[in-house]
DNA sequence: CGCTCCATTGATCCAGCTCAAGCTAAGTGG
DNA sequence: CCACTTAGCTTGAGCTGGATCAATGGAGCG
């Protein structure tokens, strides 16, 4: 999906690949202008990286935290499970996402990969030390937390407050804008999607019966396609529309226009 | 509320007031910990505060980012609002969150108090350059969000997979134990919530008269009484068992059990 | 080839919404 | 002190969006 961001990313630098979670999480632009001694420091800590084959559960809600994990490529997602059985996939994450960092002692949500995922890991209190060495990598966190964040927030705008055509109509256009750099400008784009309508179900609050129905209808609408993993925004304004966004939440997209100017 | 709390932390330290957001934000064990150096940038800043009533909107969603509030005191909620009206109540705050923060140039959501509310606030810049001068408020920062993302998770969770009775009964566990330090271990337990039926349903994603009619049955049923803005749990487990709770969760509660060892 | 997972379509049902109306209580201004 | 207003709570009746149940049809895969 994104890999071509990663191997940029890589290929732009000459850092060994013990740092590229770091470079991950901080950027390259903020990783050049590090001062020397946090630079040295930073550097001093070996990530590993491993790859996680799709479908694998990599930690469950309730595990220890022991492991904080930064996405290089693949998708996955974080979810929560009920007693019943029930499933609420709290987001779909890919390249660059933090994972496995929080306040409290357990992790509150599982992990699945969806395609094979690629990761760059260090233990978790190796972690929390670093941050604490790092005030450029805290911040980076602090963000990487906040951004998490507001797109929880307006996931649950969507569960409570919009009917079911207007949270997938909303999620696509999430994904589109959040996978492709230019797919927010364009009238129309293809782009390969690894999730099944079963995970649309379960990340909007609906059976996968009825996404199934509502997808069919935006294709009768000659809004979208969606079949065999391919997505096609056939006509981005009426799926803007759809979602009901358009007016609000263009504030929030934009990723870190405040450098820290110390 | 849990103005206990905060004066418990002012008295205990003989710190001037222009500190107090400070305070709140990292706590006083970690501020009497902190070495030298970041004590004196950290003390050196003034932090305003002020008191805002009940009923105000303290910012919008959409507004730029100015100003850092930490809430020292009284009940507020964030929300988002749509197009046609609608709103969502992403949660309740009260004493010790930190609001207004984040990656993006705007705020994703807007702030309205509730309870007439003591804040302490710094510029935003200001904020943000402190944070880069203290990995310790930094990692607080972080901290603090990520506790924000937990319960955004818990609360989509809601919204998205339980039924209504379990929604609102897992509502009112959460403000019982995020306000009180022992509600939780009680049987039963008093509590004023100065929330109307309106603001749970905008938070449950629920209309006011199917939050009015299921808080009925929950009175009926002797698990709980309210009205005129009192809430009495009769029966914690009844409650806990109708939330649908119990097993799972348990796991996130706890505060800062991960001291940074440097 | 058979298994399993996913997508699709139809039929039925119900939780929660909407609309409507009356009630209570706290202001508020004369 | 009372009339009037306003905001929130309550209750009823009917409707509907989306769930549930059931059955069928690919499609990858061991």
């Amino acid at each position: 999906m994104n890999n071509a961001r990663d191997c940029q990313i890589l290929s732009a630098s000459n850092v060994n690949s013990g740092s590229t979670g770091l470079l991950q999480l901080i950027g390259l632009k903020a990783f050049n202008d590090l001062d020397p001694v946090e630079k040295e420091r930073l550097e001093g800590v070996h990530w590993a990286t491993k790859v996680i084959h799709g479908g694998r559960t990599v930690f469950d809600q309730g595990d220890d935290r022991q492991t904080v994990y930064v996405l290089l490529s693949g998708w996955a997602f974080r979810y929560q499970l009920l007693a019943d059985g029930k499933r609420q996939i709290l987001d779909f994450v890919f390249g660059g996402s933090l994972l496995g960092f929080g306040a409290c002692g357990a992790n509150c949500y599982g992990l699945e990969t969806v395609t094979d995922c690629k990761v760059a890991l260090l233990p978790y209190m190796q972690f929390r030390r670093l941050i604490g060495l790092s005030p450029t990598l805290a911040i980076s966190v602090a963000e990487r937390v906040s951004d998490s964040e507001t797109r929880a927030h307006e996931h649950m705008t969507s569960l409570g407050r919009r009917a079911a055509r207007e949270r997938i109509a909303g999620l696509i256009v999430e994904l589109v804008s959040r996978t492709t750099s230019d797919g927010l400008a364009k009238h129309s784009c293809r782009l390969e999607l690894p999730i099944t309508q079963i995970m649309i179900g379960d990340a909007l609050g609906l059976s996968n019966e009825h996404v199934c129905r509502i997808l069919g209808k935006l294709a009768d609408a000659g809004t979208i396609s969606f079949s065999r993993n391919v997505l096609q925004v056939l006509d981005k304004g009426a799926l803007v529309q759809e979602a009901g966004l358009e007016a609000e939440d263009s504030a929030c997209r934009a990723g870190n226009e405040f450098a820290v100017a110390a």
